[in-house]
DNA sequence: TCGGTGGTACTACCTGGGTAGTAAGCGCTT
DNA sequence: AAGCGCTTACTACCCAGGTAGTACCACCGA
């Protein structure tokens, strides 16, 4: 399951209509993204038809409208393409990926702060698991 | 500088192996390849002209060969990797790339055990810098 | 000098993301 | 019934990653 669900740009704007949306036509998802941009309705419609393909969205009939909706949760997205990405430049290694994130992206006080709450949590989650 | 270095997969390892050796020939890069799938030489000529044309690579002669070395650095390529993944699924937002990270991503207790390291350490250096 | 070998150049093709024009079908309104 | 408009279908491009065949050229050894 879950097989590399990687998402363009323009495909996650879209899946992301449709998980806070939970469905919507071409139409509606084209209103939607109207503020970013003005793309074609058929750019829409093309790409919805790609990722039907794909396997991350479904669509059915209302009328002579098609309704898609997400077949992959935003989550299953996130980590799809979170672990390609640490595979291809950390080797898998999630640690050294924080390591990253610490030293070269900016990161302020009260963010680290959320940081170490995070794991702390994580690790009493471990504990508990024991 | 360094804007949007994306690499694909091949291009990583391609110029993991310049990152490694410092400077190397076609037919070196794809002795050094040869282990992961045999690709043809022509492949690896034609993805270094294309990472050269994207400005990641550099070339000169030695002889009749191209001797190349990568022009970006891992770290440089990493950044641009990872705030590219973190702007598109965590509206750059690190902190949920932390926390998506440990929620779903297989952490043990010895990697948590060096995360809050890191974080401590990361905090000191917070400190020290104030 | 002739031919092979080792190198790059050129060209082509496939895939997938992104973009969109145009065709075609259906149904409602006049 | 005719036509308009909304919708999807089809087709076509561009770009970049990936893959590779073939052409071409320069050099070296016989």
């Amino acid at each position: 399951m879950s097989r590399s669900h990687h998402l363009g740009e323009l495909q996650l704007a879209i899946i992301r209509i449709l998980w806070e949306q939970g469905e919507a036509t071409v139409a509606q998802v084209h209103q939607a993204l109207h503020p970013e941009g003005g793309r074609a309705l058929t750019t829409i419609a093309t790409m919805l038809k790609k990722m039907e393909r794909k396997g991350v969205v479904q669509h059915h009939l209302d009328g002579r409208q098609f309704v898609y909706r997400a077949t992959v949760t935003e989550s299953q997205v996130r980590k799809s393409m979170v672990s390609d990405l640490t595979d291809r430049l950390f080797q898998g290694d999630v640690t050294a990926l924080v390591h990253h994130l610490l030293q070269q992206e900016d990161v302020d006080a009260g963010e680290l702060a959320e940081l170490r709450r995070l794991i702390q949590a994580a690790e009493r989650r471990t504990q508990e698991d024991a």
